[in-house]
Order: structure tokens, then sequence, then C-alpha cells
DNA sequence: ACGTTCTTGTGAACCCCTGCACAAAGTCAC
DNA sequence: GTGACTTTGTGCAGGGGTTCACAAGAACGT
């Protein structure tokens, strides 16, 4: 055996996939004033059973007591220390197109522990603008804002041609954290996870769904 | 046992989740007059395993031929057959602040099988402005949209506090799928299917695994 | 015509995840 | 202090999904 490491690496990935969700209903509870509550309660308000939300909360340690339930503040700080939250996340935005703004213009992150620290485009004609109060940069900003300020996440919001591009400018300034948005499938080198959402997915998932149930005669 | 109904009933949800990806990278290679391709540069192209392809492939029928591969139009043909896009989907937008105008605006939804019918939002002082060429309109517009126009999808981009009043809304109107952007569960009856997509859940999800590799000293 | 080569389709093993059932542990009432 | 009650934490079984290994089938060269 090597080293014990931190006590925290061998959460499932589909626990820690349903921890934000967590984490999202304990800060709804706090903002109440509310403070314990039961992994029935908690399960509901998150939409998981709450045999799942003890399992998941089992792989974090024991911080539940019997018969009672589960300290909200207590809770939400161990959860938010489990995802690595307890400093904020710096994140830059790569591409200005309507997505990209609307993500600059996004209030949500700051609330949940990132911040935007840079907007960037790969097209000359954009940088210089502003979004959302500050001014687009060229994508050759990237190795500085690694280094001095400590960028970890890249979000790319370019369209699907320019995505790989911006990937691999991202990865070779040392972001080892992409959420991609462009309907495309990135490689990337060993050490580097990505993201992808692509609303058109989502969409062609719901369609299948949608058929099932649908009556067969649409008239166009 | 009751009738046999259509043929393509049991596909896995995985696998289900992933045929999307299949028909952007045949739909590429379409464009490209590649009449043909092996299930191992299909899978590639994917980001996906071509054993994993094949076995995905299988559940719809037996479209290939051994020794040579995949006819690529003949697959796209038929994956699109089987998600349901034969025919144009009608799509609403409720919720017309930053990620919904981005939404709006979005062209890949049509080259898709989507169709952007309507925009709309809660608030009596959004109602009525132009965005992307279109007339923001009243949510008690929904009915008439699903009788007259076969609405089918809803998508939500409100504000996570007026989620579930939209999506009840969509519901009581008819809409029968529903893809939620807000960070918020969604309570619907049985036969509604929702999904949601939460920007900050995935970038939590990411700091996680970026904790696991990033080095612990960080300067703030 | 026949063997070689290539690629698909699939049975079987393996692994992860979810749900069930229950023991462990704490609180409250008296 | 003791018993009844509540709720957590978890061993175990069942199911679904992914991977492995290989048989089945089609084209091509000789």
């Amino acid at each position: 055996m090597s080293a014990p490491a931190t006590t925290r690496r061998d959460i499932p990935d589909a626990s820690v996939a349903r921890l934000p969700g967590y984490l999202r209903a304990l800060t709804a509870l706090a903002r109440n004033g509310i403070p314990s509550v039961s992994s029935e309660e908690l399960a509901t308000a998150a939409g998981v059973s709450s045999t799942m939300l003890r399992k998941d909360l089992s792989h974090l340690g024991s911080y539940g007591v019997r018969g009672v339930g589960y300290d909200v503040e207590r809770l939400a700080s161990e959860i938010t220390s489990a995802l690595g939250l307890t400093q904020d996340w710096p994140v830059a935005i790569v591409g200005m197109g309507n997505l990209g703004r609307a993500l600059a213009a996004y209030r949500g992150f700051a609330e949940r522990g990132f911040r935007v620290i840079a907007l960037l485009d790969g097209d000359p004609r954009v940088v210089g603008d502003r979004v959302a109060g500050d001014v687009v940069r060229p994508m050759h900003d990237l190795p500085d804002l690694v280094v001095d300020h400590g960028l970890a996440i890249g979000v790319i919001a370019t369209p699907s041609a320019g995505a790989q591009e911006a990937c691999d400018d991202l990865v070779e300034a040392g972001v080892r954290s992409v959420l991609n948005f462009a309907p495309a499938v990135l490689s990337v080198p060993d050490g580097v996870v990505v993201r992808t959402v692509d609303l058109s997915t989502e969409l062609q998932i719901l369609a299948f769904h949608g058929q099932r149930v649908a009556a067969p005669e649409v008239v166009v």
C-alpha cells in the first residue's frame, strides 16, 4: 500500500454527479434557517431516493446523527469540501457568440464558487469589445491567465468548427478542465477532463422519449 | 401479450443518449461525400469504443455489412427514424433572460430537426418585446400553441424561482417533454419527461476532478 | 471454386450502480 | 435507568451497461 493520500478519493462518479444537487438543496434550507434535515426530506428536495442519498453521503464519511438527521450547515460544508469548492475557481469563457455572451452575463456562477476572470475570442474583430463589463481578450493571453490567476477551467462556447482549436489552446496553456458547449468531440491528452453539454443532443433524447407516447398521426 | 407495437421500444437509455452523437458524426461524413464507414472509424469520430458502437447499433437492427462497414446515408436515416426525427419538432422557449435570448438566436436547432415556434415569458413587461425577430408571447398562449402547432417540447430558461411554475404551465397545456436549464428540481406527473442541464453542476463536477490532480498549494 | 482477410454482430463475463432489508446508534419519555 | 422510537449507515442481492472474445458472413485475389 502506498500513501493514504486524501481520504476522499474513491467516490463513484455517479455519486459525484449528484453532490451538487444535494449542496443546492442544503443551501436553500440554510437560507430558510432550517438547522437540521432528515435523509428523507433532503432526498425529496434533491429528487432522489433516501437510500441513494445516504449511500452517497456515506462515501464522504459519517456526518449524520442516527435518530436525528443531518446538520444542514455541517453537511453543506462537508460536500463543499469534497467537491473542492472551499476556494473560488477561476474560469475563462472562450467564444463570444450568443451563448458566450449569455454565459458571461450569468450571475449564478459566482454564487457557486466560480469566478469568471476572462472572456476570450479567436476572432480579432471581436477582441477588444466590451461584454458584460469586461474587455474581450485574444487567445494568446491564456498562458498568462494560467500563471498569474491560476486559471483552471475553460468554457468553450465557440462554433463547432473552432472548438478543437480553442480546446488545444486551453490545454497548451495548462488548463486541465474543460466544459464544452460546442457539438463536437474534443480530443485531449490524458489528465485533462472534458465535459460536453450539447443542447441539440438533449432535445434529440427528448424527441425519442416523446415519440413513444405521442400519437403517431401528426399533421404537417 | 398485447400488441407488438413498434419494433424499437427496448433501446437502453444509455444507448439512446449516444445516438445523437453517432448521427452528428454520420452527417459530417455525408457532407464530405464519404459513402461508407467502419465501426472503428465511426466510433473514433463519435468518441466511443467500436464495440460499444456496434452494440448500440445492434439495438436498431442489422444495418451493417460484414467485411465492409455501414452505408453512411442508410445508417443516418435509420438513426433519424429511431430518434423520431423524421419530422420537425415544434419547440417553445420560456424565459427571455440572457440564456433564453441566446437560445432563441441559436441556429443549430433547425439543422437538427427542431423548430422554435414561440418565445414566451411570464413577465408582462417582457411580453411584446422583439427577440431574434419574434415577438415574445404571454404564458396563456401555450394551450393554443399545443393545439394549433403541435407544440411538444418546452425549454425552460427562467430563473430558478420561476421554473416550477413555468413547468406547470407547460404540462397543463399538454407539453410532455421539458428541457430545463434552471438549477431546480422539477416535479411533474407521470408521462412527462424532464431533462435538466445545470451549468453550475457541470462546473462543480469539473472542480471535483480538477482538485484531484491540481497541486494543493494555490495562491489566493 | 476456394481460401484468405476483413468487419460485423453477439453470447458471456465483469463491473458499477441501485434498491432492499436490517442492524447500529442515538433521542425522548417516564 | 430502561424501554420505545426514530433515523442513519451498510451488507447483500438484483439489474443494467460495458468490455472481451469469437463465431458468422461478405468481398477479393488466385
